[in-house]
DNA sequence: GCCAACGTTGGC
DNA sequence: GCCAACGTTGGC
């Protein structure tokens, strides 16, 4: 079993909206970048387990745990042009981007910062504490994983 | 709102 | 294939 962490900017997807989601599961979709599509669509198993991060907020950081309920499938808004994540050039024949499906498992009772994960020792390797990094989807290790859990 | 970082595009 | 220009991300 594998760990991850999952960005998303509240105002667009926040870890309310996904409890407030029929089943509490969603497709994880928009996703328009090659290295986390990659992620996404090779590496991710059912039974993962993932931190819901919130970003470009107040205060970014993890927010919570969901789970991996389904495996990477077409993203099916690269085929909708009146679709914010329309991409021409995914077709059905030959998407070019993919979703799994996740479902919320913990909101945990407090916002684990990024400025306090900065300050754990344990995670000075994490790309995500690292400066300029962009990437949505992001593994965790097993030991970074631990460490953060124990900071909730 | 600013701007550093970095991915993508497109001219050559 | 190089790389400048441009667009986006996202912390602050």
């Amino acid at each position: 079993m594998a760990y991850w962490l999952l960005k998303s900017e509240p105002l667009t997807f926040s870890i309310e909206a996904l409890k407030q989601s029929p089943n509490q599961t969603t497709a994880w979709e928009g996703v328009r970048n090659y290295q986390a599509r990659n992620f996404l669509r090779d590496d991710f198993k059912v039974n993962d387990q993932a931190f819901f991060y919130h970003s470009n907020t107040e205060v970014p950081g993890i927010v919570g745990i969901v789970d991996v309920v389904k495996a990477a499938y077409p993203d099916r808004f690269a085929f909708d042009p009146k679709s914010e994540y329309f991409d021409e050039k995914s077709s059905a024949d030959n998407p070019r981007w993919f979703v799994v499906d996740v479902k919320l498992k913990q909101i945990f009772p407090r916002v684990i910062s990024l400025s306090e994960l900065k300050e754990n020792p344990k995670l000075v390797n994490m790309p995500l504490v690292r400066r300029g990094n962009r990437l949505s989807v992001l593994p965790v290790t097993q030991e970074e994983w631990h460490a953060i859990i124990k900071m909730v």
